[in-house]
DNA sequence: TTGTATGCGTTATCAG
DNA sequence: CTGATAACGCATACAA
């Protein structure tokens, strides 16, 4: 059941180590002699142990990817598996594996300890939920590769991935302005936020692109739950120069504004307009159903593994971009559909 | 950076034999110097290298999540990562890691290769998607212990964990007809589908409990998909003795008929019911919401990690049940809410 | 109760 | 071009 290296070199009548130049195909080793241990080893399928070698080279060749299976993030949660699988697909395309770290407290875990010193793993990839500053200048100073998902406050010096906010804000509300809508509100998100920042930045790039006067009052900012989407639109509709279409932080807004709306007699998408971020968990399912910005979570794990690959075989003088921006794209449904009789 | 077993040795006035009995607790050390090394090991933030354990014992102390990332499966996806999750808490417990393994196509893949004559990983955990019983046959055969996430078809000598499906079939119907319905309807499933088999079980058994005649016109089959909701829908509303409530194999079947009985004029919950199996992915936001049955998929990763340990740990000759169901949780809406106003 | 020697399956450094 | 031999960090018979 398990052949290893000494049945391969005896098999073939060379010795292991002539057997290990094989399968790492050096340049010193005759092509008659590798084709001959090359025949064995198919013949007798033999595959090297991953442990050993990991052992021998002091090197995993293992990513981890980070977790911490005591928090709740719904987001997260279901983007995890593309994220995962994009990872999977670059690393393993390097021969390397993918382990699953589950972080925990980091007062009380050992988990620097057990992955980073250890090097269970080569490198490492972790939301920015879970990356404190600690944590990165720790890593840094070890010059131990890892990715972030997600951009770490004020810091240029790490690498992440993250979707592109800036230019999110701004497609939402050029789609919006292309359907004909002309007084547009922007609800949710804290002001120190990063990721409301950039939308908003992006917000307001595109309204200056149409000579359109930004209305702070329009932007109504808060948590962004179903509660304070009602909160938002209650707001909005007591203005006297009432907005004509909003765009949401993420589903849980846009779900209560739109409810309210609808409550209040005001037909979606004729006399208002909604677009919000994300098309999780329930865009697609609204009535109507919400015009939104996706994002393709498989290439954010892409990304990340590409990232990682360069740290980890690259010169560690070259300097490679730090952030990574992936498009959000944008998916049209009813809720922005007024000008649908004008559409093809 | 990294201290290894023989800096401790050194630092401890022993030998590395010696360190390594008091980290596994050898009876055979006294408490004294258990007491001093381990002190030493405290002080100097040891942690034993698991690459080199695993190769010394000739034994990972890795689970593997099998996965196949070129498929899509957008159920797995949603709940990968609580079952990850419930999975990762029971294997930690026991210092098992985790390992995503990508299989890929099973033909040109070196999976068992990699993973099991390696021993890479000491057991597994896979969907039944991608179990097949020519797998499930070897694996058996070399005794390597596996989990299969849902049953295998007519196969009751693998372990495996599930929903209890003839439980939801049954809860569901007691459900509706505990709310006052009492012409049952069930729509979706192909009949040679064991889910569905199991859950038509529970719903008749349901019905002979309650000596109501099950009217097998009212059982509506095929793809369960939105379209056939709406098909499945079409056929009920044209039988003389029309059903006034249906319970759906998933969401996209109620979706598809929600709408129809909506365009239809019926209201819902006043003249139908609805319920459904799952939550996800969007029981909670129709209008009205679906009342539903909900799995905590973290449960069953749980229920899978211990199933492992067990075969892991235990003597081979105990003969521990090869099946775990567990049941579903119901979650009421306002879809079947007919006696809302005699309820509290 | 503790230490010595050997092995786990590879890689790497030298000789030859 | 190939082959001994010594690591890699730990576990484990067997001695002491």
């Amino acid at each position: 059941m398990k052949v290893t290296i000494n049945d391969i070199a005896k098999a073939a009548g060379v010795s292991k180590s002539t057997v290990s130049k094989v399968m790492n195909d050096s340049p010193t080793i005759s092509e008659a002699t590798k084709r001959k241990v090359r025949e064995i080893m198919k013949q007798m399928n033999y595959t090297p142990s991953s442990i050993a070698t990991q052992l021998a080279r002091q090197s995993s060749f293992n990513i981890g990817l980070v977790v911490d299976m005591s928090r709740q993030n719904d987001f997260l949660n279901h983007d995890f598996y593309n994220i995962m699988g994009g990872l999977e697909s670059v690393i393993a395309s390097h021969h390397y594996e993918l382990t699953i770290c589950n972080i925990g407290n980091l007062e009380t875990s050992d988990f620097f300890a057990r992955y980073i010193y250890n090097k269970r793993v080569d490198g490492i990839v972790l939301d920015n939920s879970i990356l404190t500053q600690e944590m990165a200048s720790e890593l840094l100073e070890l010059s131990f590769p890892f990715v972030s998902l997600g951009e770490l406050d004020g810091r240029d010096d790490i690498f992440s991935v993250d979707l592109d906010n800036r230019t999110g804000g701004s497609m939402l509300t050029q789609h919006l302005i292309d359907q004909g809508y002309k007084r547009i509100a922007f609800l949710g998100g804290e002001r120190a936020d990063r990721i409301f920042q950039n939308r908003i930045k992006g917000y307001k790039k595109t309204f200056a692109e149409h000579q359109l006067p930004v209305q702070e009052k329009w932007i109504r900012t808060g948590f962004s739950n179903e509660e304070n989407g009602r909160a938002f639109i209650r707001h909005l509709l007591e203005q006297d120069e009432r907005p004509d279409a909003f765009i949401c932080m993420n589903n849980n807004v846009a779900f209560g504004a739109l409810q309210t709306i609808v409550a209040a007699g005001i037909k979606v998408p004729e006399e208002m307009g909604i677009a919000t971020f994300d098309n999780y968990p329930l865009a697609p399912y609204t009535t109507p159903p919400l015009t939104c910005l996706n994002t393709d979570t498989f290439q954010l794990g892409i990304d990340a593994g590409q990232m990682l690959m360069s740290q980890l075989h690259q010169q560690k003088s070259v300097a490679a971009p730090h952030q990574s921006f992936i498009s959000p794209v944008l998916i049209e449904r009813e809720s922005t559909r007024l000008n649908q009789i004008a559409r093809p």
